[in-house]
DNA sequence: ACGTAATCGAGACGGTACGTCGCGTCTTGCG
DNA sequence: CGCAAGACGCGACGTACCGTCTCGATTACGT
């Protein structure tokens, strides 16, 4: 999109470093915690220079946000239409699941935390994670595995804000049983 | 339970510096978010000196849970029990979504954030704050707003992640329609 | 002097305290050296309250001045006339150096280092402390230990001069040699 | 010295940062007193941060021994040797006592007294300050001011200890006129 | 003997400088 | 002109000491 036609003098652009502060944000985050994640910490990690990065990303939010795009690009959670409405539902979840008890979780929780105080980020946040992954549980919900009157973004709320709640929490695991039981529940109803 | 009979020497405590501390607490937190507040911030709001801060907590997350507590406690949603389960559950609800529309949600949200990254004060936060509101609502689900056999702490799950989400997330409001409409989905399980 | 006739109520001051902070600071100042005590420490180290010490004193230089007033007043450098007026100068110096080698010099010297930034401590220092040894060792200089029409005020700078310039920059003891040296030099002014 | 040839990578110090800081240490030195000047103040009027004093400092002894070395460094006291002894050694003290009555008195009063808690800072004053002078002063004196049998060092402390002493205790200037009333005594002995 | 009043200890109070750390910007030389 | 290195101005951190204050307890005097 950029450097179209004219100029486009000087270095280009290092791909190399672009994908160590990506990488390295990420591991920092797994390792020491989002909060505790600094610009200075990444650059360093990375092996790059703290302009080099600040070019690039404003905040370490954004880092990160284009490092857990990257994760969850690797997987995206779409589930083929099976004909069992349940089956599908549990699949996705399941899916859904497993990623956030891995990094994306430290991650995407920790991105929420900065949102609170960064409406930027939480529009960005909302556009990039949050909504599409909503579209997707929604369709899969349309499917069948709600009766059909059933408000949809209530039962994305209920569903998502389960995970939501237990990663933040903690007060309980975001495991493949949770994914069979919100599945059971919402088959209950009539 | 403290100072009970014997030493109590000294200057004893001074009550209005509490509570100018934990009232500047929340009105910074109101005023600029969790996040931007500061333990210089809230000593310079409540005209008091830093080292007294300090002296009574440890981090602003404790200043900002003890002030919640105040918040908390003031109206504590307990509900009578009228015989309807389901309206229980609604003014249940519609008393606890008030509250989070409010200052509480701002402080409970960042302290949830910082949580992620002190898991004393997430033990904290458990222990004061989400644990006695989810036996609460437990309790609620638990007259018959659920079929019995429903995992209530799959439901509890459910109803807290959907509020926690949308205060979040922002995507919708956490407000006394939502109580109805939580109400009338669960209302549907059999 | 003071609470003479009228009122005199209350609890009288307690002697003890008093006696107890005079030693603390001195030897706090021997142990730490005079910058580094703070008036919290003595009151600490004598057992008493910060107040107690305020109350008598507004200053920890004010202590220290008055403990070395102590310190000093037990071995005052009098010198008999005994009409060898260079040995009447070396005993004279010579008591003066050895107490300039103890706790005293420590004090003396961090009071001096304060009086820089304190007039009225200057003053007091001049006038309890310097003034009245400048006298003696003037009347003992004009014993014959130089000759009549010397400025006294002058020799009295060089000799007094000399020590504290040894005091400060320790490049050089300040002990009984010095006294002797001085003397020899002193009467071989013509 | 430093920064010969190889490595010399980043941003280099910045040269109106040091003479920055340095210049108003000096400046805060004179008018607030050594013992008021504090490094947050130092950086505060030198619109620098903090961190840069720290960086180059450790202390602000060490800041305003830098400034005086360089306050001293723009006139030192040499002195071409004309032949007549005492002439060369009143033109010494003359400079050397002028400079004492401005700035350079103030801050090298000051940097004593923290010497006598600081052994670290008191061997720099000596090896920087105090000894060079010293030394220049006894290469004066063995001119023939003083007899060639006297020992040059007491000479030395009974000269600067003067000096010292009147800089430190104020009971009297330290003046052109005490050049002249010091070398006229020194020539009076035999 | 008993109230009055100033003392005592202890320690919390509002301040402020300390020295450190992270921020986001800038200024070098090298490639 | 991108990039590493790292110095820059800034400001919050948590600590230490300042001098003041507010407690309960103690100790003399003058009724």
């Amino acid at each position: 999109m950029s450097c179209k036609v004219s100029a486009m003098v000087g270095r280009p652009r290092s791909e190399a470093a672009r994908k160590a502060i990506l990488r390295a944000a990420l591991d920092l985050c797994a390792r020491d915690g989002y909060q505790n994640v600094t610009m200075k910490g990444i650059a360093q990690a990375a092996g790059s220079g703290r302009q080099t990065v600040y070019r690039w990303w404003q905040t370490k939010a954004q880092v990160l946000l284009e490092s857990l795009t990257g994760v969850l690009a690797e997987e995206v959670p779409e589930v083929p239409e099976t004909g069992d409405a349940r089956a599908d539902l549990v699949t996705f979840l399941e899916r859904t699941f497993v990623l956030a008890q891995g990094v994306a979780g430290q991650v995407v929780t920790g991105l929420m935390a900065d949102a609170q105080s960064d409406p930027g980020l939480a529009a960005e946040l909302r556009e990039k994670i949050i909504t599409p992954r909503r579209a997707a549980l929604r369709s899969i919900l349309a499917r069948g595995a709600v009766p059909g009157d059933v408000d949809l973004e209530l039962a994305v709320d209920l569903v998502y804000g389960a995970m939501w709640y237990r990663l933040l929490n903690r007060h309980a695991e975001v495991n493949t049983d949770l994914a069979e039981e919100i599945a059971g529940l919402l088959g209950r109803i009539r």
